[in-house]
DNA sequence: GTCTATACGTCGATAGAC
DNA sequence: GTCTATCGACGTATAGAC
């Protein structure tokens, strides 16, 4: 008679798989993708190292997982952001992204950084590319309907879209790995850094009065 | 008597390597880093596959070197539009540096695809950390001097060029992966593309008249 | 240049499910 | 009784220290 996988077995091996993921994501906060080694994964999952790949075929695997895993969180707390019916204008949604964007950032360093630029894996380096395009989407819908409804310039909405998302992680990035990080000092994530940030998004998406209170 | 080595097998020596590096950089230029395989290499250099280990311990070592090696020249670059006498103030400065660097890669879209996003090893991926530093520096100074002058709102000099160094970066990946790769239409390098990142970043800058023809 | 330490991925053995 | 999941130590490669 041949082996069939149970219920309750699979149950098992589903809350198995879960506290792998679990595992690697409390390391990734703590110590980015450097603190993500499958020993220390298994040791925090209370499995075997092996065990580890009856989940995942390696560590890129498990790697790209948890990327999009985080990344699903953040798109999702921005589209959120964007969508509240308290904002009246396409420039308030924007801003309204990139705040929440950075202020969570901000909040997770050491998570962020390793989304962002910590040096990874090709495998997580090409999921980079369309975590970025998700963002990239959800300002050019955004800039788009202001265009369209003249509140804002005339202008390339998938282009400044891209411009923006490249702004916000670049800008991000000192802040990050000043604070944790040993650097040299003069990178302080200063609580200034919001507000130049949305500052710069306003002039940039050529918002009137950018020099707004 | 021990072996040495006489000025003549030196200059071989040099020669050969000079040559792997030409060829890693002519491939780099072609197919990108996906075509820099160390078999690639060698033939193009007219050596076997083993000797191009004689000069780099390994495909990181020699990935790394070839993109500091083109990354030097485009600092180069831009630092020299920069510095043209012709540009009188700040914001004329930071276009130069954009105009240049966006007109180049464009020119070489393999090329800058591969130094700007192409997944790659994590050792080549620390390097473009260092590499956008270098370019928010060239930027952070030119825009502090149009602070200190007037000629600028007041602003992080540090953080505008940040954001300054990533949205160019970000505003050229989509054009540069469209026209060579077979990526769904509508990512096509128009020709409007420099001028609307520079509209972009002078608005960013906060220059008054950003909409100047 | 050697030597140690660390980390990925595999393997044989054991315990347990069917 | 057969098949499978788990363990944990081992092989191998690589990076850093002395």
């Amino acid at each position: 008679m041949a082996y069939r996988r149970t219920p309750a077995v699979q149950a098992r091996l589903d809350a198995q798989r879960t506290a792998v993921v679990e595992a690697g994501l409390g390391l990734l906060s703590e110590h980015g993708y450097a603190g993500c080694t499958m020993a220390a994964v298994a040791a925090r999952a209370g499995i075997a190292t092996g065990s580890v790949y009856r989940h995942f075929p390696s560590k890129a695997a498990l790697s790209v997982e948890l990327f999009r895993t985080v990344v699903g969180r953040e798109v999702a707390a921005v589209s959120g952001a964007a969508n509240l019916r308290a904002h009246r204008t396409a420039a308030d949604r924007v801003v309204a992204v990139i705040e929440t964007f950075a202020t969570r950032a901000l909040k997770a360093p050491r998570l962020a950084y390793a989304l962002l630029a910590e040096p990874v894996d090709p495998a997580v380096d090409a999921e980079r590319l369309v975590f970025r395009r998700a963002f990239r989407d959800v300002f050019a819908g955004l800039i788009a309907a202001g265009v369209d409804s003249g509140e804002l310039p005339p202008q390339d909405a998938r282009l400044t879209a891209s411009a923006l998302v490249g702004a916000g992680a670049e800008a991000l990035i000192g802040p990050l790995t000043g604070p944790s990080a040993g650097e040299a000092a003069g990178e302080a994530a200063g609580p200034g850094t919001v507000p130049a940030l949305v500052t710069f998004t306003l002039r940039a998406l050529g918002v009137p009065d950018a020099d707004h209170a």
